[in-house]
DNA sequence: AATTGTGAATTCCTTCACAGCC
DNA sequence: GGCTGTGAAGGAATTCACAATT
């Protein structure tokens, strides 16, 4: 186990490891080698390794590495053993989508607070039986209801507003829909999901043929960006 | 101007400094220096002289970048001056929410058709106006509609088929949002937004404090990943 | 004087290759 | 024999630093 600083390519990969391993103990293997989940995802065994080695020795020579035991050590290492409390602010399309979306890990993340700016949604419920609050109460709120997670799903002009407030509210960690560059201050993290970069980068892909369009794509794929995703701030 | 392979953490940063033109040119700015620009997003002035060199130059020496003259060659490569035609499968919360989404550039991106396989959606209009079809039909209506892009909104059990099919009729270029890895055949991208990912990611970092928050973030945006990224995928 | 464009240096990430262990 | 963990090598992306240009 090293103590140098864990890149968040890495931190990233771990999620995708937890997920195959997830599929793995569902079809109730026992075991699984590096190469294996190497396969599964186009990458190199020994990048498995080296990601997992930065938190412990959690393999077995000759054998592999126990399921369930890596997935326990995954989640833990990802805090995902602790239940965050997530609001979400602005409840036009998007933020709707993801106050009704079934694909979060209820365990780890529960959305319990909804905010917008306008009066016309504000005290309507979503589906889940949630309550669309003023984001005049946002900083209040989220001090009473310990909210750990904000996902801005505001217009670009609004998002730098949101998360000042939210952040002076003591919240670190932001999933950002907006398409624009946030500055967060020290010791705050914002992920980001910036639909025109991804579209833009389809359209430059599609104006700009090559020929190594998959090798493009699993590098990207597994550093993401986050890219995320996409898009980042 | 330069022939190497251009990674795609420049050409995603493309898309970055093109919104910070229009933006400027909306202020009336004549003029811009990389230096100038590279303060707004925090990363560095050679960094974006460097991705501008890969295509050309643009710039005068002594005095920056152009502003419209820049914008309007940063359109021409990301293949913005071509309107891309758009379908979208899976009319769930999230991808009902992108249908009805008003930010995306409509000159650019033209949502034309969307797909489902419930036979309850199936002939709803969204309030675009634009009619769900069943998801029987999509290779037929993928090839007469002309579609180049299609965005993925199904559950992670169907996007692998979803894939599949489009790709059969021609698609290469595919946003996805199920929090799946998709294999795509050569000359296809993808690009993922794992959401999934990037709270996991959120997760960590809030389980892991550092003091290097900020500097993280930073690198993270402006790599993307991905992500968008977020997660690829 | 100011700013670009770029080779060189640096930093970061991935992959190789093998010793060590089961 | 098979597989992990990891030092060393290789490759990629960023940043430095400066010559070239207006």
């Amino acid at each position: 186990m090293k103590t140098e600083k864990v890149s968040e390519l890495t931190t990233n990969r771990l999620s995708i490891y937890l997920r195959c391993l997830n599929e793995l103990a569902a079809s109730g293997a026992e075991t699984v080698s590096s190469q294996a989940m190497a396969d599964q995802f186009n990458l190199n065994s020994a990048q498995i390794r080296k990601d997992l080695a930065y938190f412990g020795e959690f393999g077995v020579r000759g054998v592999g590495y126990y399921v369930e035991d890596l997935s326990r050590h995954l989640r833990k290492i990802l805090g995902l053993t602790e239940r965050r409390r997530v609001a979400i602010v602005g409840l036009g399309n998007l933020g709707t989508a993801l106050a009704n979306y079934q694909g979060f890990d209820y365990d780890s993340f529960e959305i319990v607070a909804l905010f917008d700016d306008d009066p016309a949604k504000i005290g309507r419920k979503t589906r889940s039986g949630l309550e669309i609050q003023s984001d005049q109460n946002i900083g209040e709120v989220i001090r009473s209801e310990c909210i750990e997670i904000v996902i801005i799903a505001v217009p670009a002009t609004a998002a730098e507003r949101v998360l000042e407030e939210v952040t002076e509210a003591g919240v670190r960690a932001v999933l950002n829909f907006a398409p624009i560059h946030l500055n967060p201050r020290p010791g705050v993290k914002v992920n980001n999901v910036d639909l025109t970069i991804l579209l833009e980068s389809l359209s430059y892909f599609l104006a700009n043929p090559s020929d190594e369009a998959v090798n493009v794509h699993h590098r990207e794929f597994l550093r993401h960006d986050a890219s995320a995703n996409g898009a980042g701030g």
